[in-house]
DNA sequence: CAGGTTTGTTCTATAAAATAGAATAAATAA
DNA sequence: TTATTTATTCTATTTTATAGAACAAACCTG
């Protein structure tokens, strides 16, 4: 029924998420989006989405240990459960339904990889 | 800079708006977005987001005249603006890219008309 | 033409999501 | 031992989203 979809933010870290693969926390989450978006989003709105994430279940976290950098402190590492999987996947239909109906946002052969 | 994204519901709201054409008003748009998401966005939520969005320069608002069907009161019409086209295909490109990078989401011929 | 039904917008209150940045913690460097 | 760096956590506020009642104006029927 409803209330299953994401947020616009929380769509996002999820994407980010699994962009990152191993190195995906705080940190570097907010970098990445700087990087391909460049929006400056701030620390607490990273953390406090991944933590809401977290307890809907579409991630899990965990703690690595500290690294030999400077500052190297241990990182809150995230990892995308099945459930958010399904969530991004749900998004991406939607969206590729609406555009595909409306010419000039259609999904073109130049869209694909 | 900052801030010129567009939120979940504003978003998918823009795209029913251009999938509706002549005929976008409240609540054709809810109705559209339970025939396409099964979801019950209230008529309040509609037309909430629909004045924000107006607010902001991504679509303008015009009356019609009373229709000849029963109960056919004056609608007032949505129309997106070049800003509001704008910031979907922003946020289409946005999308796009980070799907492409993730080869579980990635675009693929299948995905396209 | 009065009351009921239908189509439609507007209004008000609340909840959820997003933003901002200070506080805190723990590591290395100097 | 003090400063710097990399990190998370916490608290407050603003913006988005939700919910549904109130209001308005058209047609239909007796």
């Amino acid at each position: 029924m409803s209330k299953d979809h994401l947020g616009e933010l929380e769509e996002l870290i999820l994407l980010v998420i699994l962009k990152l693969e191993e190195q995906a926390y705080g940190l570097a989450i907010q970098k990445e989006i700087q990087s391909e978006t460049s929006r400056n989003v701030t620390i607490g709105a990273v953390h406090g989405t991944v933590n809401r994430l977290e307890s809907k279940g579409l991630l899990e976290s965990a703690f690595g240990g500290a690294t030999e950098e400077r500052g190297g402190r241990r990182k809150r590492f995230l990892k995308i459960t099945s459930a958010g999987m399904d969530a991004l996947r749900q998004s991406k239909e939607l969206r590729l339904g609406l555009w595909n109906q409306i010419p000039a946002l259609a999904i073109t052969k130049n869209d694909t990889q």
